[in-house]
DNA sequence: TCAATGCTTCGATTAACATCGAACCATGAA
DNA sequence: TTCATGGTTCGATGTTAATCGAAGCATTGA
């Protein structure tokens, strides 16, 4: 009947409930079991299988079998950006399934989008490296800058080592509570990766929540070079 | 059970065919009334308007009582920006409605979305004001530069004119087909205005088709600076 | 080989909702 | 007022699909 890709259909795929929360869950980056994903949704065993088949024929997830494990997680960033872009307009016509409680105020302030750091925290990691020219934005494409490379190495990243797969190294995502950038992509990830070696902040897989410890943050703060805590 | 916004509400409203159908109208950036979306999407005006209702509810459209006619419009860029996001994902999972046809290659060239232009065309205007530093990137805020503002004046648009609304001056829209961005906000609505007033090309409103006369398609090259007509 | 675990398939039940006919309201025109 | 048109509400129907119990594979470990 019309022209362009058919929306319906996959939007429909995530209009369900059960497979909404799986793929909310999925959003950590962490890659889980079928039977990880049906305790998340609430649902029985072959029910999840169903849906999970579903998903996948639609091209959101990514099955990974290991022994007698199925391991599925997110295709890609631009799944998680579609996600994130869901909840701005969700959250936007003040549909939020729980009322504003203490994680949701720990969800805004930082949190897991797909496998990076997202939230305000998140946002202003993001813009700190624009201002200081680490980032440059080329077009539609987002681009490390030599100054930025630099910067990552000396915090202990290997940028070129992050070039090598076919994933994209800086990719930006819409933040649904900030409304605004977040970096993602591979860059993204190691950063957050990074965050947890060096004991600055701790994810919670299960709820998404990225709690800094207060040494962590004052170091977080210097790094972005914001004065406050 | 989860935290965050429910995402599948909205992602439930919009996956039913005939609601995306007339979301998908709606992309043109045109308000159109019930009986239209009603024939656009193939239903009685019944059906329409129940399905109009529970858009409205979830705040993806916006009515405008006018005489007896009702207008519905989409409430804003964000909510395009999230139906072009789920066509890419729809596209990219090769989920096409319509097999590839000629007039896919026209909207691939150049479309309206939701009132902006979209597709190569708008991408590569896009690209051309960035590396011109007619618009910069700062943070996750796109800003209209002052070379900008005289290049905008230069071309019959007034900036400071269009900053008045609530709406944001500039934004970035992803473009489902090329993948990357293309500009957005009330200034890509000038730009596109400016390009019908010129004379330059004719947007079809029912099918989002953008087609450049001869002499527009040269001009809009001149002004981007492309060598190839 | 046997047992246990993780996942899939099949079948039947149930609930949700899209759809439309018909009647009903509101606005504008004669 | 009377008529026509655009839109809404109501009720009944039909289809779709989510759900789970039970049985069936597959992989691992003993």
């Amino acid at each position: 009947m019309k022209e362009g890709p058919d929306i319906a259909r996959i939007a429909a795929l995530i209009g369900d409930p059960a497979r909404a929360n799986m793929l909310g869950a999925l959003m950590s980056g962490k890659a889980l079991t079928a039977s990880e994903l049906a305790a998340e949704a609430g649902i029985t065993l072959q029910t999840a299988s169903s849906h999970l088949a579903k998903l996948e024929g639609g091209g959101l997830v990514h099955p990974r079998k290991q022994g007698r494990h199925k391991y599925f997680s997110l295709t890609g960033s631009d799944v998680a950006a579609v996600l994130e872009g869901l909840m701005g307009l969700a959250a936007g016509a003040g549909h939020l399934r729980t009322r504003t409680g203490p994680k949701d105020a720990a969800l805004r302030r930082a949190r897991l989008c797909y496998n990076h750091l997202a939230g305000d925290m998140g946002t202003r990691l993001f813009d700190s490296l624009i201002a200081r020219g680490h980032l440059r934005r080329d077009g539609g494409d987002l681009v490390l800058t030599e100054a930025g490379a630099v910067f990552a190495h000396d915090f202990g990243i290997d940028p070129d080592g992050l070039r090598t797969g076919r994933a994209a190294l800086c990719r930006e995502c819409l933040d649904w509570s900030e409304r605004r950038s977040h970096l993602a992509g591979s860059l993204g990830r190691a950063f957050m990766c990074r965050f947890e070696e060096l004991g600055w902040a701790r994810a919670d897989r299960t709820n998404r929540v990225v709690t800094f410890a207060p040494h962590g943050a004052r170091q977080f703060a210097a790094l972005i070079g914001s004065a406050d805590a």
